[in-house]
DNA sequence: CTGATTGCAAATGCTTTGCACGCCA
DNA sequence: TGGCGTGCAAAGCATTTGCAATCAG
């Protein structure tokens, strides 16, 4: 995990006049250990795997923090959970999109797309402060080859879309 | 209410062997009574003022007919619960600016981040299915007027955007 | 008739909270 | 030492579901 992560929340829980416990260092270097994105209960059996004394409402409370100083985003996938992204600290603009298909999560980053937003955006007479996009496709080469072979492991969080309750 | 709503719903129960009910006549007409977005509870509290005895349930199943039948889209605006609009009927590619500082949701169009979505969407091996833009963003006058004064009308969904939790 | 639909209440599943105890600064 | 932080269980909330009664075709 990059220690400039760890580093980032102790400034902002100083300056916030938080304390440093053992618990949230523990949740965040879980939330860290993979820059795969997760849901709220991943990291929490993550975190346990460190201590297994940890609890489900201290994970969550240590996930509004670190959303609060900008090391997580938090992003909707259309399934019922809020799910996290961790490579949101080092680069921040991404979407995704979601192939209906195989039901897995593809980021992507687009320079003119987010250029885009902005200019739609200031023309409306508002300030960008975060866009997010989320696309929903289907696999073009399913057909092809039967199955959705858009498993280019660059490209992939590793993680299936929860289906709907 | 536009008829041509109640018809495409009636064409949609009859392909899939469904029936044709007074309550679902009745949450359909006031899902479509105004143009606004709602959510479930919405509807639930105008279908009870057209018959008093519609059922929290039913209003949730029909929803999920609307939707199926394309009537109604579902969106996220990222409070906790869905959002439903009725104009995607009639104009069906159109996304949401929120406002962080009044919350109110602004809608609206642009063809070119539409086209620019389905560039990056096929440049990655997928066929664009649907898309939704979500951006939140500040009023850039609200400090020379003290409030936000972007409540155009015409743009505005008469919505406020819920708090999280 | 007969299976789809409804209404109610109970169940679900994620997330938040109240409160007593524990621990950081 | 004074509070902030933690853990547990209970509460909250939007949404779904089981089931018996009802109704559409």
């Amino acid at each position: 995990m990059d220690s400039g992560i760890q580093e980032r929340l102790t400034d902002f829980i100083r300056r916030k006049g938080l304390r440093q416990t053992r618990q949230r260092d523990t949740i965040v270097s879980a939330a860290f250990s993979k820059d795969e994105l997760f849901s709220a209960d991943e990291l929490f059996e993550r975190a346990r795997k460190l201590d297994s004394k940890t609890s489900r409402a201290t994970v969550y409370r240590t996930l509004s923090l670190m959303v609060e100083a900008n090391l997580l985003r938090e992003i909707d996938l259309g399934d019922n959970q809020a799910t996290y992204d961790p490579k949101f600290a080092v680069k921040p603009s991404h979407n995704h999109l979601a192939c209906i298909d195989c039901g897995r999560v593809v980021e992507f980053e687009d320079s003119h797309l987010e250029l885009l937003n902005d200019c739609v955006t200031r023309r409306m007479g508002f300030k960008p402060v975060q866009q997010s996009v989320r696309i929903e496709a289907n696999c073009e080469q399913l057909r092809l080859k039967g199955r959705c072979p858009n498993l280019i492991a660059t490209r992939l969080t590793g993680r299936r879309l929860r289906k709907k309750r």
